[in-house]
DNA sequence: GAGTGTCGCTGAAGCGCTTCAGAACGTCCA
DNA sequence: TGGACGTTCTGAAGCGCTTCAGCGACACTC
C-alpha cells in the first residue's frame, strides 16, 4: 500500500511552473514576489495538499529550530505536581509561546535529570535547565553539543545565562523572623538534597554533600540563623511526605515550636501534621514556607512564607533564552528578589 | 568574533582519514566497522568536540524525528495546575521517554488549542491531542501535515488512534449512587463547555452546543440520571473557581443536598464552599467528584469519586503513539474502564 | 538616450546527515 | 586453484528546504 508521496516544495513549484525559490518565498518572504503569483502558489499548494515547508528541512537550512528545550530534574509527574515549577514553566511558556516556539520537555528519570542520550537527540537550539543536581549528566551533554543554555536555580556554569535567587538570604530572613518572635526550638523540613530517594533525618555529611544547590542554600540559610536543628528530608516536594516528616519532628521532645519548610508545598503538609496532633497553628507551632505559591495565601491559616517571584523567574528565563537564540551573549546573571510575607502561620512564642 | 565553526561528520572523517559514511556508521551501526576503527573515530570526535550527529540533519535524512507532539487545550499554566492532565502526561512521558523520544509541548492559547502556525512548525512525527474543543484549528493543522495522531478524550476523527473513556457512563454511575442514597435536590459544577471564559449558570442551549466533548458527556451523564438541575460552569478546572460556584449553588433554595462535580479539582472547591457556609460534608451536603486523583483519597472528608485510570490512559496513548510512529495502523479505539469509588463525602440523605 | 534603480524571479550551492550499491581484500571450502 | 562468501570501508545520491548573487525588464531621471 504505497500512500501517495507527500508533496514538497518542488511539487508545488512544478505545478505552478515557477522555481522552487519562488515557492519558498511565497511562504517566507511575501515581499519578494507579486501578490498575484503568491496567491497562485498558495492555491496550488492547497489543492496539492501541501501544508507548508517541512519544519525539519527548514531547520536544517536555517540552522535553527524554533524550539526551547527544558531540562527537568525530576519525572514529569513530580514536575507537574510541583506548583512552583508549574508557575515558572508557565512564565517561560508565555514568553516563548508568543514567538511560535515550542517547548521540548526532557524529563528526568530517577537519576537526577534527563539521560544524556535524550539531550543528544533533542531538536532545540537553546536549553533551559531548572533545578537539576549539580552533577547532572545532562548538563555535560548540553555543553558537548554547544547549545546555549540558561540555568535557573542552578550551579554556576561557565558560559551560560543565569537567573538567580538568593535562596540562602531568603531562608535566613525566615529564620530571623521566627527568632524575633522568640522561638528557640526548631525543626526543618526539606525536599531532596540528592536524587536518591532518601527519606528521614539528615546528617551533617549529607547536608554538605547535597547536589541540589537550592536545597543546600535554603537549609544553609535556615541553619546559619537558628544554629543546629533536626532536618527531615522528604524524597520529593509533596505535602503528604511532609505531613509524615512533620509528625516525626513534632514527636521529638522537647517539641519544636516552629517548623521551617523548604517549600510551601512542604509547609502545607506541616500544617496538616500539626492538626493531626490536635495542635494549633500558630498558637502551638509556627510554620513557615518558601516560594509563596498562590495556595499559600489561602491556606488555613494563611502561610507566612518567603516570596520569590516565580512567574517572573520563568519569564526572565524565557527572555534570556530568546536572547541566546538570537545569538546574544549570556550577559550578567539576573537576580530576582525575595522577601518575607508575614501571614497567619507564625506567631509570638511566649 | 567568529566562534570556531562547529565540527561536523566531515570534520571527524577528515581527521581520522576515513569516509563520512564510516563516521556515521560508528555512531549508528557499530557492526559495520571494526571496533578498532570505531574507537579511533570516537576518540577523534571527542578531541574535536564533536557531540554526535546533528539531530536535525539526522531527522531530515531518516525522515523521522524521535519526538512526540502534545497538543494542549489550555495554556501551559492551566495545564500544569491540572492534576489529571499531569498524570496523563506523566504516563505518556514514561512510555515515550524509554524510547529516547522527547515530548514537544504545544500549549493552547485562549482560543482552545494551539495556533495552527505552532503546529505547522513543530518537529514531531506523531501528535497526541488531549481534551481540545471539537473545532480546534490545531486538529486541522495536524491533518493538513498528514501527521499520525492519537486523540485522548476527544471527538472521533477519521484515521486517528483513540483512547476513550466512558465519561457519560461514569457520571451516570455517580448520579445513581446519590439517587440511591435518597438525594433529590442537586447542583452540578463543571469546567468549561467552550473555551470562551464563561462563568456562571449554564443554559440548555450552551450545554448542547458545548465544544468540549468530555464536559458535555459528563454533564449528560449526570443530568440523564438526575433530571434537571442547576449547572454552574467554571472557566477552568480550578478549585478556587469551584468554591465560588459551589457557594452560588448552595445559596439557592431549596438548598441542594448533593453537588456533582465534573472533576475532583472542582469537588475540592466544593468541599471548601460547604465549610465556608458552616455546613458539614456529608451530613448536610454530599459531594462527588470525577477522576480520582491522588488527592481525592486524602481530602477531608475523603472524596467519593468516579475513578478513571489516568496513568494508564497516558501510557496507552504513548503506546499508540509509538505504534503509529512505527508505521502501524491506528487500530480500534482503546477503552479504559471507569468505576465508582465510595468514600466519605457522600452519605444517606434522610 | 545613456545611466541608475527597482521589481520579480531564478539557478545553484549548501545545511549535515543516512544509506545503498559496490569495491577491495581477505578466508574458506571443495 | 578458484569460486563463493564475509568483512570493512567508500562514493555518491538524496532528504526538503533557504538564500544569495544575478539577470531581464521596465520605469525614472537628467
Amino acid at each position: 500500500m504505497d500512500r501517495p508521496r507527500k508533496p514538497t516544495l518542488d511539487t508545488v513549484a512544478a505545478a505552478v511552473g515557477v522555481s522552487r525559490a519562488t515557492v519558498s518565498n511565497a511562504y517566507n518572504r511575501p515581499d519578494q514576489l507579486s501578490s498575484a503569483l503568491r496567491e497562485r502558489v498558495l492555491a496550488a499548494a492547497a489543492t496539492l495538499g501541501y501544508a507548508g515547508p517541512d519544519p525539519v528541512a527548514r531547520s536544517l537550512a536555517t540552522r535553527h529550530s524554533a524550539a526551547v528545550g527544558f531540562l527537568l530534574g525530576q519525572q514529569l509527574s513530580a514536575s507537574f505536581s510541583d506548583p512552583a515549577l508549574s508557575i515558572v514553566l508557565d512564565g517561560l511558556a508565555s514568553t516563548v509561546d508568543g514567538h511560535d516556539h515550542c517547548l521540548v520537555l526532557m524529563p528526568g528519570g530517577d537519576r537526577g535529570g534527563p539521560r544524556p542520550e535524550t539531550v543528544a537527540r533533542a531538536q532545540a537550539d537553546v536549553v533551559v535547565a531548572y533545578s537539576l543536581p549539580d552533577d547532572a549528566p545532562a548538563l555535560e551533554a548540553v555543553r558537548a553539543r554547544g547549545l546555549p543554555m540558561v540555568v535557573v536555580d542552578q550551579p554556576v556554569l561557565p558560559g551560560t545565562a543565569r537567573v538567580e535567587v538568593d535562596d540562602a538570604g531568603g531562608a535566613r530572613l525566615a529564620a530571623e523572623h521566627l527568632l524575633g518572635l522568640g522561638h528557640t526550638r526548631f525543626g526543618v523540613l526539606t525536599f531532596p538534597l540528592r536524587p536518591d530517594g532518601h527519606t528521614g533525618l539528615v546528617s551533617a555529611a549529607r547536608l554538605a554533600g547535597g547536589t541540589f544547590r537550592v536545597t543546600r542554600d535554603r537549609l544553609t540559610g535556615y541553619l546559619s540563623a537558628i544554629g543546629d536543628a533536626p532536618v527531615w528530608e522528604c524524597s520529593g516536594s509533596r505535602r503528604e511526605l511532609a505531613r509524615t516528616g512533620a509528625r516525626e519532628l513534632l514527636g521529638r521532645s522537647p517539641r519544636p515550636t516552629a517548623l521551617l519548610c523548604a517549600s510551601d508545598e512542604l509547609a502545607f503538609g506541616a500544617l496538616q501534621a500539626v492538626r493531626d496532633l490536635g495542635l494549633t497553628v500558630p498558637r502551638d507551632v509556627s510554620v513557615i514556607g518558601f516560594d509563596d505559591v498562590p495556595a499559600a495565601e489561602h491556606a488555613d491559616p494563611p502561610l507566612t512564607t518567603v516570596r520569590q517571584p516565580l512567574t517572573d523567574k520563568g519569564r526572565r528565563a524565557g527572555e534570556l533564552a530568546l536572547r541566546l537564540l538570537d545569538g546574544g551573549r549570556p550577559g550578567d546573571p539576573i537576580r530576582v528578589a525575595v522577601n518575607l510575607v508575614e501571614r497567619g502561620s507564625t506567631a509570638l512564642q511566649e
